[in-house]
DNA sequence: TTCCGACAGTGGGGTCGCAAT
DNA sequence: ATTGCGACCCCACTATCGGAA
């Protein structure tokens, strides 16, 4: 198959509004791919490139190529080339890689040039990712798009299970069963804004604490151990403390589903950076478990000893949990009958929060496990913090942003009476407030970059963040983690904005 | 007809590791 | 030694489509 036929195809998806006609549009590519086509061409309309993400950037991408007039390149000819790309190391290896992108970039037309960079960046941006992938390869196949869902969910990979149904039919999504030592796709929580609604919304559930780490998966097979990410990649080499713990656990088969966290010497929970820093490093591990050691700590039990546990109400899941593993290794909870027992609830929240923990999440008793899925009987209920914040520059947004100034620099007052930036945020934003702060901070525009516009500091924002973390990018020595705009503050004046100093005393833990 | 679940899009900060400077 | 870049952790929120109620 001709790149140009994925190039063209992506468009006409980019195009249309409509999941239906996206889906259409996809199924008949599929139908069209020859069988040695299908390992590239789907991962390609998900977005994806087979050999993972490969070590080229906007950097290399920005690069101007004249495009050639004619499409000759071919599906499997740009993945060949990419495999090439993706095995280039060592010193002069950028000027390689930005050889060979040349290369594919000079043979292809401009349309295909736009959908490589987009491919290349992870920015295809054409509305439809491997959820209506999987839709479209359901209908091209004509096979149940939720048994289809489910093997992907199981597979951990679109790609394994499309190559699978288009070589054999419908027919071999029976042979994806959860497997110890193949990564499922985590299930995943739900946002709720107090305990009181997620005890609301669930009636009875376990309410558990939410530890701030790396979520991972742990898979043992006899004295063989696996350890992945949520993203399922594999780190077990980067955390022999998990692997030991799965290995004093006595059983000899299962696939347990937890959080990796730090504690200190104190025996609180470490910053989420530090451990975060600590599951990152790769070249010498031993000396990074020495100074920043981490737990396993899990919550769920998805197989022991060969059976699946997946479709068992999450009691029954836990009960298994409990028998394997032992209580400092599982994660504290409390049993909540219903609404009427929210106190309990709220008291269980406030003492995993002076354990200095993230939160909570609440799981109700009778759910499956949902891999995959953001289901609605997981809900996490995190503290927010608030603040009234001074804009002092905005940029222009991209895409459907496009013309609109959209991240705003934030800042805090300082006590000499300037201003310090304490980071940025696009989130929270309606279109109508889009729209009208594109407006107002033109009119306090005083500096006009590529970027954006710098304004005078006089416009006021009440933001939600979730807390202060450690900054070395910023003035203030801190930056707010998960910023997002709650509304316009009109009625205040810059110099009713939040300080510094203030923001620092709030969070004594934090040390700028 | 209205409601709501699922998706995609729009990017944020930090850290690590590698290659280039 | 320092810097720039890419990968991958954590993540919130809005708009929209289309099936469910």
């Amino acid at each position: 198959m001709l790149l140009t036929r994925l190039a063209e195809v992506s468009g006409q998806v980019a195009a249309t509004a409509s999941r239906t006609r996206k889906t259409d549009l996809l199924a008949e590519l599929f139908r069209d791919a020859e069988p040695d086509d299908v390992p590239v061409v789907i991962p390609y309309l998900a977005g994806r490139l087979p050999q993972g993400r490969i070590g080229v950037g906007w950097k290399v991408l920005g690069r101007e190529v004249p495009p050639a007039a004619d499409p000759t390149l071919t599906v499997r000819g740009v993945d060949a080339l990419l495999t090439e790309l993706a095995g280039v190391s060592g010193a002069g290896s950028q000027a390689e890689r930005a050889r060979i992108v040349d290369e594919l970039m000079g043979a292809a037309t401009d349309d295909e040039q736009r959908f490589l960079r987009g491919l290349l960046t992870g920015e295809v941006r054409q509305g439809a990712l491997d959820a209506l992938a999987v839709e479209g390869l359901a209908r091209a196949t004509e096979a149940d798009p939720a048994t289809v869902r489910r093997a992907v969910m199981l597979a951990g990979s679109l790609q394994t299970v499309a190559q699978a149904l288009l070589a054999e039919g419908p027919g071999a999504l029976d042979e994806f069963r959860l497997t110890v030592g193949r990564p499922v796709l985590p299930m995943l929580a739900r946002s709720a804004s107090s305990v009181a609604e997620a005890v609301e919304k669930l009636g009875a559930c376990a309410v558990e604490e939410k530890l701030d780490g790396i979520r991972v998966q742990v898979h043992r097979e006899g004295d063989e151990v696996r350890v992945y990410t949520r993203t399922l990649d594999d780190i077990t080499d980067r955390l022999p403390e998990v692997t030991s713990a799965a290995l004093e656990l006595p059983g000899e088969r299962f696939v347990l589903d937890g959080e990796v966290i730090s504690f200190g010497p104190d025996g609180r929970p470490r910053s989420f950076q530090e451990t975060a820093g600590r599951v990152g490093s790769r070249v010498d591990v031993a000396r990074a478990a020495e100074e920043v050691p981490v737990s396993p700590v899990f919550f769920d039990a998805l197989s022991v000893d060969g059976r699946d546990l997946l479709d068992l109400p999450f009691a029954e899941r836990h009960a298994e949990l409990a028998r394997l593993v032992p209580e400092p290794m599982r994660v504290r909870r409390a049993l909540v009958a219903g609404p009427e027992d929210t106190a309990s609830a709220e008291e269980f929240s406030a003492a995993t929060l002076a354990r200095g923990h993230e939160g909570i999440v609440a799981k109700g008793l009778d759910a499956p496990y949902s891999a995959g899925r953001r289901g609605a009987s997981w809900l996490k209920v995190k503290p927010v913090h608030t603040l009234d914040l001074v804009v002092l520059a905005a940029e222009w947004g991209h895409g459907r942003r496009t013309g609109k100034l959209s991240n705003l620099h934030l800042a805090a007052r300082t006590a000499d009476g300037g201003y310090a930036m304490l980071g940025k945020t696009f989130k929270g934003m309606t279109d109508v407030m889009l729209a009208w702060q594109t407006e107002r901070l033109g009119e306090l525009a005083v500096e006009e970059k590529s970027w954006g516009v710098r304004v005078r500091p006089e416009l006021v924002v009440e933001i939600a963040y979730d807390g202060l973390q450690r900054s070395t990018r910023y003035p203030a020595g801190v930056t707010l983690r998960f910023a997002r705009v709650i509304r316009y503050r009109e009625d205040k004046r810059p110099e009713d904005a939040d300080t510094v100093e203030d923001l620092l005393a709030a969070h004594p833990e934090v040390k700028a």
